[in-house]
DNA sequence: GTCTATATCAAGATAGAC
DNA sequence: GTCTATCTTGATATAGAC
């Protein structure tokens, strides 16, 4: 159940987490089968089982994968900004919407750290940090806030007609401080 | 696919939804299987369908109920409080917490409101509006708080060692504004 | 590293009798 | 409103040959 880190990836591996995330952008989370998968690399699905033990541990490996192009785009936004706050969250949700379906596959469930590449999860969050002033508990309290608009949008909760730009500008503002 | 409201519940279908529940707070989502459930109530899973035409049906029957279950919560919670916020947010994260799978069940899916007893969703939301002051942009911001912190504590997704209380805390400071 | 064949399992749902 | 019997589907995963 709980194995040590990871081996980094071979380069054949990547090619299989990579046609896992086309099938999740383009299919959606109910296509990311082990089948379905090997169908777009043109080959058998017990193929993969040399590739990765079991679907976890590539589902494990794409979420790994995940937060490290997050973690470039976090720290691209607040790089220099005047705002380094709004830049995050517009950032933080555009790739929720770009990819509604990795970014639930990465929060529906519990975090498999033990199968995830060492530190990438604490890159993607280090950012956030930063942006609220080094405040451990306000960082926290504003990554959900962005996390329940995120989800609150893709789920499409909010009653038609509600102005989801706003509620943002809201957040930010109440994280912002005075 | 998009029907008209749902009937009301037959006595016999508030048993089966009862049943559910029971089986999602004791035993986790997965369990929330129609043999399960008839299992519980001593029956056979095709006899449930007597009472919902489909699985879907029932969760919503689930999901509505939760919703009047929480409305009730939420109002005696805001009702009098010299913090409304935080009695709010308490009450809030209580939940989530008390019934996790029942907490995602209702929030990880889109919504289908057509099979939700009218009303209910509203009714859940309205304490929320009225404890921000009635500000619908801040109201829907700081449900994405709250919605954020409880999934994120649900999933396990904060540091070992992090203060959720504080963060909490943070959150309805922010909201609560100056 | 890929294949075929197969094990294993369990889910939602329907037909039709009582 | 319940039953039995069954259909249909589709998933992860393993064994063992090539």
């Amino acid at each position: 159940m709980a194995s040590s880190a990871p081996e980094p990836l071979t380069p054949r591996a990547r090619q299989i987490v990579a046609a896992a995330r086309e099938i999740l952008d383009d299919e959606g989370r109910e296509a990311l089968t082990m089948r379905r998968i090997a169908d777009r690399l043109g080959i058998r699905a017990p193929s993969l089982y040399k590739h990765f033990p079991d679907k976890q541990a590539l589902e494990a490996a794409i979420i790994s994968a995940a937060f490290e192009q997050q973690a470039v785009l976090f720290e691209n936004a607040i790089e220099g900004s005047a705002d380094p706050l709004a830049a995050l969250a517009s950032v933080y949700r555009a790739y929720a919407r770009a990819h509604p379906d990795l970014y639930r596959l990465m929060t529906d469930q519990e975090l498999r750290r033990d199968l995830l590449a060492p530190g990438a999860e604490a890159r993607a969050g280090l950012p956030i940090y930063l942006a609220t002033g080094k405040d451990a508990d306000r960082a926290r309290a504003a990554w959900a806030f962005a996390h329940g608009m995120a989800l609150l949008e893709l789920t499409n909760r909010f009653p038609p007609g509600a102005d989801i730009d706003a509620a943002w500008e809201a957040g930010v503002t109440a994280f912002r401080g005075r």
